[in-house]
DNA sequence: CTACAACAGTTGTTAATACAATGATAAATA
DNA sequence: TATTTATCATTGTATTAACAACTGTTGTAG
């Protein structure tokens, strides 16, 4: 049953990349998901990030956003702001800190990903992420 | 940067594939890790399956694998049976009663698994499963 | 044979996650 | 405008997972 091995394969393969990531990350106290959180925020450049936002980039629900969001506010690397506009929402922004810690991480999440595709040519790499831009990784749970 | 464009797609790919299996089982009271057990020791037609070997098909540390068989164990899905060679050992064996629930719940996850991968033909799906193939997918937390 | 190390599994504990319920604000509608 | 409904986020709670410590068994070195 190839649709079964394919499905499979991208699961235990994501939990495999997961777990050498979350070790490499270990040595500065910031789990996978804080990590996901902090990169996401510097991807905005500075823009807008609502709670929401954030969620939809992530795997997880708003709930367990927000208490992310917690642990990096009290390791002073992110900061929460009341939207004036709409005082529903709250933005997050990354704090210098945040920035700098990141850079430093930067290095070594390059090598650990680096060492967990070295198997694959760039072609390969290519040709693989061509083929999972494909799959329409449709994500359920983002709103709750 | 490519390499971190395969591992992050992986990554989230294989939530959200696990997310949507998870919520297929859900009718049936299985989580996704108590699934995998089962269809491991399926997979091993009645040959020895210790605690430690089902382990290494999946994505845990033995102490949790330990607790998911408590849990198949206490709706009679698979058995317990100390190994008289060794007796450190444990085998499990998958019961009548847990194949005919699998029999069962084969249908609706291959239904599942076959909407995740709509988007692909056979000959992508081939191509991907070859290129995952080319990864080496080494977990570090077997024996734990 | 005894002592010590390694192995297979279980139990304890804390942290992370899923899911439900709540709070506060904004939008829609009567 | 008053009332209802929807939105954005947080808090409560039970389940699941990671990690460490422990139990019982086997292997091995002296």
């Amino acid at each position: 049953m190839i649709n079964r091995d394919v499905v499979v394969k991208i699961m235990k393969g994501g939990n495999v990349f997961a777990e050498h990531i979350g070790n490499t990350l270990q040595p500065y106290g910031l789990s996978l998901q804080q990590f996901n959180v902090l990169r996401i925020l510097r991807g905005r450049n500075g823009a807008a990030a609502s709670l929401e936002s954030v969620t939809g980039d992530m795997i997880h629900r708003m709930s367990n956003t927000s208490r992310i969001v917690d642990k990096l506010l009290e390791k002073g690397l992110v900061e929460r702001v009341l939207c004036p506009e709409n005082r529903r929402k709250v933005n997050i922004f990354i704090t210098q800190r945040g920035l700098k810690l990141l850079k430093k991480i930067d290095r070594v999440i390059n090598q650990t990903e680096e060492t967990l595709t070295a198997s694959l040519s760039k072609q390969e790499m290519d040709q693989l992420l061509q083929l999972l831009n494909k799959i329409n990784f449709y994500n359920t749970k983002y709103t709750k």
